[in-house]
DNA sequence: CGCAAATATTTGAGCACATCAACTATCGAC
DNA sequence: GTCGATAGTTGATGTGCTCAAATATTTGCG
């Protein structure tokens, strides 16, 4: 389980860093930075910030910016929750919409995954989705 | 290609955001934070700087504070190049290498690749590293 | 009811990292 | 020897992150 494996977590890392790279390239082409595109891939509800904050695993005081920014550039709004004065749900505007398509129709053309063989494809599907119970954030 | 991609796309991206993760915690754990990480990994031999930058796909400036904050911590080195006098070499010091390898223990530790069956493993490793040309960076 | 504890968000300080433009030093070539 | 390329640094600026502290609101309990 440790010498053998050094080669295969080597291979896997460098992968994800691929990965992350397409991210963030597609997201540069859709005016975003990678953790606005995170954010906003994560409204397909309207969101309390704290909600964002948790999926992200991160610091509420961290969402603030990050929403502020989003908001600045009108792909998100803020708006007060029906009947809990302290909650701001995050929403995306038609034009956030626009732009989260925007940036998958490029992630997706760009992806190094397009350099796989469909059998790859396949056996990547059947090997990594059983991966931990992370689904739907923690 | 378009339609059916999207989940597969998405279980990827969300993989590689896991990976992430882990490094970035075999980092922390090893009291570095992952650009660190990233270059004490390359410096199984002594680089100049600028070879640093072109790995990393970034600009040159960027490299200084990262190896300013490595040497801060006794982690690295910067010597001269034996010829010419423009070109500073980084080099790990005993406690850098040390460090490296306290962090891919931590990381083959913690990570979630351990919950994969061999079996696929063995499907990751035939998918992934037919993988483009990025080979030891562009 | 009334007040203390919990919760949601924001603010501000501070650090790491990224890019860009400008600068210094050195090299190489003519 | 001077000029243009190259290596590295510096400074300005923006983003993302964490932490501690402040504000507003809700909830629960005597």
């Amino acid at each position: 389980m440790t010498s053998a494996n050094n080669e295969f977590f080597a291979t896997l890392y460098v992968f994800a860093e691929r990965l992350r790279d397409d991210y963030e390239k597609a997201a540069a082409a859709a005016d975003l930075t990678p953790a606005q595109a995170i954010v906003i891939g994560l409204l397909s509800e309207p969101l309390p910030m704290g909600d964002l904050a948790a999926r992200r695993h991160c610091d509420p005081s961290n969402i603030t910016g990050l929403v502020d920014r989003l908001e600045d550039k009108g792909l998100v709004t803020r708006s007060p929750h029906p009947t809990d004065r302290r909650v701001k749900r995050v929403e995306l505007t038609a034009e956030g919409r626009h732009r989260l398509a925007r940036f998958h129709e490029e992630l997706s053309r760009i992806s190094c995954l397009n350099e796989l063989t469909p059998d790859q494809q396949r056996r990547l599907l059947t090997s990594v989705p059983s991966l931990g119970p992370d689904t739907s954030g923690q």
